[in-house]
DNA sequence: AAAATAAGCAACCGCTATTCT
DNA sequence: TAGAATAGCGGTTGCTTATTT
């Protein structure tokens, strides 16, 4: 803390005033090296914090909405091609960022391969919590990868097998899920200069 | 109607890779 | 060339909202 002669660091979801100021800061300067554009934006965020947050949600290039079918095919292809290459995965859906697709493939798409896993080997259906759910994970040997699924779906099946997953497509409407739309941001950050 | 549980997602953490000095 | 700083990645956490009991 600031008795300490330490800058306080602000952590946690980020108010639309900090969004305003890093857009603001970002559409006049650019951007830059992330630690000393937090401090020059006068943001008491580390750099780490103002990169993810442009990336992942303020960026005019992200796409906001819900992943549609087609991109939800490619999801599931690239990654039973490259397992958990979340960044290499966004690469080739426009707009999607790899935190994004990473949630996506965990909480949509991860349970019906894993229950497909499940039912193939002994029809289980036990409740986990959402401290299980995190570590599900840990179940798979090392580490995760595409293995476990190509296991189940075979390439040539696997695109074949979304219709087993039954996915429900664009089951909620999660773009004012921030309580102002980036529409909204951008039009005040205009109004600003 | 209230409580418990599950689901969804933004943001953090720790680590590695890359770039800079 | 070595060490420091920065960027980037993937896993995880914790909060909020939705659904179920």
């Amino acid at each position: 803390m600031d008795a300490e002669g330490v800058v306080e660091v602000r952590k946690g979801p980020w108010t639309m005033e900090e969004d305003l100021i890093l857009i603001n800061y970002i559409a006049n300067h650019g951007e830059g090296v992330w630690n000393s554009l937090a401090l020059s934006a006068g943001l008491k965020r580390n750099g780490k914090s103002c990169r993810l947050r442009w990336l992942n949600y303020l960026h005019p290039n992200v796409r906001r909405g819900n992943i549609t079918s087609d991109e939800q095919l490619l999801i599931m292809e690239l990654h039973a091609k490259w397992g958990n290459k979340w960044s290499k995965i966004a690469k080739h859906l426009p707009g999607r960022t790899d935190n994004e697709i990473k949630n996506y493939w965990r909480t949509r798409i991860q349970k019906h391969v894993k229950q497909g896993h499940r039912f193939n080997a002994r029809q289980t259906s036990s409740k986990a919590t959402s401290r299980d759910r995190n570590q599900v994970n840990e179940e798979a040997p090392s580490s995760y990868t595409m293995d476990p699924i190509m296991e189940t779906f075979s390439p040539p099946n696997y695109t074949k097998n979304l219709d087993a997953f039954s996915l429900p497509l664009l089951p909620v409407d999660h773009s004012n899920q921030n309580y102002w739309s980036m529409e909204d941001l951008w039009s005040m950050q205009l109004l600003n200069e």
